[in-house]
DNA sequence: TATAATAGTTACTCAAGATAACTATTAGCT
DNA sequence: AGCTAATAGTTATCTTGAGTAACTATTATA
């Protein structure tokens, strides 16, 4: 019989890495007053331009009353702001100055906290593990 | 300036593999009425054995009272039981015959859907990927 | 021009987790 | 031995993050 009790499937390992992850990476945020969800369209919006709320939800895979909850906080927050569109449809947003600012703060911190976690590890294994969980979403994704 | 627009944080990457596996996993456990939270706990009782709650809690990174509700519905379900413990506070918990066929039933799926979404990653890539979320477990809970 | 499709919102539900406060039991001092 | 600490688990309540269904408004298309 194959020996199913020795074997470590690829995905509990995912998991099992995540969930302390998830635990630290939210301290890290909660001392900005923000959470993963906000700081996931944050750090898109930042690095990726301006975006509709449909390109946030393909990007992110939730769905699309996820995106607008979550990004009208960060219009009240101030983080960001509307844009025109290519039609009347369309809410594309964009980090405001203040938002910008922010996210270099706090990306920071995210900074500081993943070098703590990645001692030990390579430049060249980091890399490597990148690119293997690209191409996993991409897998995953087609 | 340091060119922060061009980089990629690693836990950012984590992030955006993280999310399509989950929504991809939880479709494969729905067809067993599972949730993810639920098979993590039957996946560390079938391979690690009989477990406290606290020890569920430490290895899972959640808290006690998580615990308690999720292991609850597993037993519910028929698929966990308690044994006697070291003392009578303790309630050490163990798979049931068909906790642990029902274990394996879903297993298979969930390697199918590994087998599926690990294509074109070679069996060294992955070896090392593991071994490199182990190495940040770790460093994230020492 | 009537119908399709697209973008976003509203209302509601749920899973998964947290914290605080509690009971019951056991361990450790003095 | 007896009081205090610590440990194991539960209950009650809250929050985040997500989903589905049904809707409006706008645009594309047959």
């Amino acid at each position: 019989m194959f020996p199913i009790e020795s074997f470590r499937s690829f995905f509990h390992q995912m998991l099992m890495m995540y969930r302390p992850f998830e635990n630290k990476l939210n301290i890290v945020l909660s001392k900005h007053q923000l959470y993963r969800a906000q700081w996931s369209i944050m750090y898109y919006l930042f690095h990726e331009g301006p975006a509709t709320h449909v390109e946030i939800s393909q990007y992110l895979s939730v769905e699309k009353p996820t995106v607008t909850r979550t990004i009208s906080r960060l219009e009240e927050l101030g983080y960001a702001e509307q844009v025109p569109g290519k039609d009347r449809r369309e809410k594309r947003m964009q980090l405001t100055e203040l938002g910008k600012s922010v996210y270099l703060e706090v990306r920071a911190s995210v900074d500081e906290f993943e070098r703590d976690i990645l001692q030990g590890i390579s430049e060249e294994e980091q890399l490597e593990t990148i690119r293997i969980m690209k191409a996993i979403r991409n897998n995953i994704l087609k």
